[in-house]
DNA sequence: ATTATCTATAGATCTATAGATAATGC
DNA sequence: ATTATCTATAGATCTATAGATAATGC
């Protein structure tokens, strides 16, 4: 997608076809160095030796170290879930719950597996900013309108009233997820670790469709030994 | 508890009354530093700083950074969680399972609150220490000792046995519980911030044992505010 | 003699800037 | 003239070591 790093560069602005998107390239190798070392294990140099460029070039383009780093996040930084949430048949919402979760957290873990999401938490496990507030704010939001959704199916029936407030079966339902999300959808994680976490997360939605909604309950099941 | 900093130091080996225990302070302050600002961010100088100690004094004690922050991590890491576990009468496992389950989180819950476990937690949340292996083995082993449980409990007929998995009910219930920790239990957490990620906790608890376990419609315990 | 601290310093590395160089676009 | 790169370097800071200094314990 880039230059050509095999060629040797000099002096000088380089020839046209040796263009590319510098400033895309050194954001890209600045994220996978930031989310691998964190900020202060990342050098202006590594970032700019990754790309195959002399390191005073980062300030041709960025003001400073942490403007960089302002500038990764802000490209790849906690999104709106839009994206996600634009693939799910929304009326399922209201005909089949449990089918309409099923079908969000899917496209969740379609969005959460791909190689930008799992360094973004990588990222994010370092430097802090799993409790800064950009993160507890987009956490908020989510909850928030999943909580919607919980609220809606208690005043419908799907839900029996005394469980728990909507708030509380949010938290329920998301927090295995987004653990499961943070531990093991990240940049370093083998294919098998993250195979296993998806299967874990459809099980737990399992789980918790069965436990909570009303109609999914087949009458009164035995224990048998 | 430590040396009256001050008292102006000069060269040579301080007086038997300034003595303190010297190593064990550093590893305090490396532990504090690391925390808010991960390994690489934190200087020999910034530690020797905090205890009002000369940078080299940290070769007296440590062989090399690195071996500053696995004493840390040896002394306050990833800790056998049998403290939590032997303050809670196991005898309810069996009589009062939810009730069990109860006074379990609340021992966790105390214990995660402390100083030091918070100040793990912040420095889990950097340095990649969340993804690495010590983690993954102490929640592995967790968990599986939590599906011991919801097995035993499913055999003895107080849950369901088509629920889910052992396994399964053990992500649905720890998962908002880690969560929760991993997020909001951290040193740098405000008393508020703290308080409601407890209450939040507890609330899931209630939410998942009434959607759980069998007899779990005496429909009215106490109506927690 | 041993221990625990200090000062001084070597050598590496880091961020950032200054100024040179060469291609581009007008 | 502008843009995108380069080389060279300043000044700060970092880890680690060497050697001095003073209290302790035998």
């Amino acid at each position: 997608m880039n230059e050509d790093t095999s060629r040797k560069r000099g002096p000088g602005r380089p020839r046209k076809a040796d263009a590319g998107d510098t400033k895309a390239a050194l954001r890209q190798a600045a994220l996978r160095l930031f989310a691998r070392q964190g900020y202060a294990g990342t050098s202006i140099r590594a970032i700019a030796g990754e790309v195959g460029l002399s390191d005073s070039v980062l300030y041709a383009h960025f003001a400073s170290k942490q403007a960089i780093f302002d500038a990764v996040l802000a490209e790849y930084g906690p999104q709106s879930s839009a994206d996600a949430l634009a693939s799910v048949d929304l009326h399922l919402a209201d005909t089949d719950p449990p089918l309409f979760l099923r079908d969000l957290v899917r496209a969740f873990l379609d969005e959460w597996d791909n190689r930008e999401s799992r360094l973004l938490i990588s990222l994010m496990a370092r430097d802090g900013l799993l409790h800064g507030p950009g993160l507890r704010e987009a956490l908020s939001v989510m909850r928030a309108s999943v909580a919607d959704l919980f609220d809606r199916w208690i005043r419908a029936g799907h839900i029996p009233a005394h469980l728990g407030t909507p708030q509380a079966l949010a938290l329920s339902f998301t927090g295995p997820i987004g653990l499961t999300r943070i531990l093991h959808l990240h940049a370093d994680a083998a294919h098998r670790e993250r195979a296993t976490a998806r299967e874990e997360i459809l099980q737990h939605v399992e789980t918790f469709t069965r436990a909570v909604f009303e109609r999914g309950v087949p009458s009164r099941t035995n224990p048998t030994t």
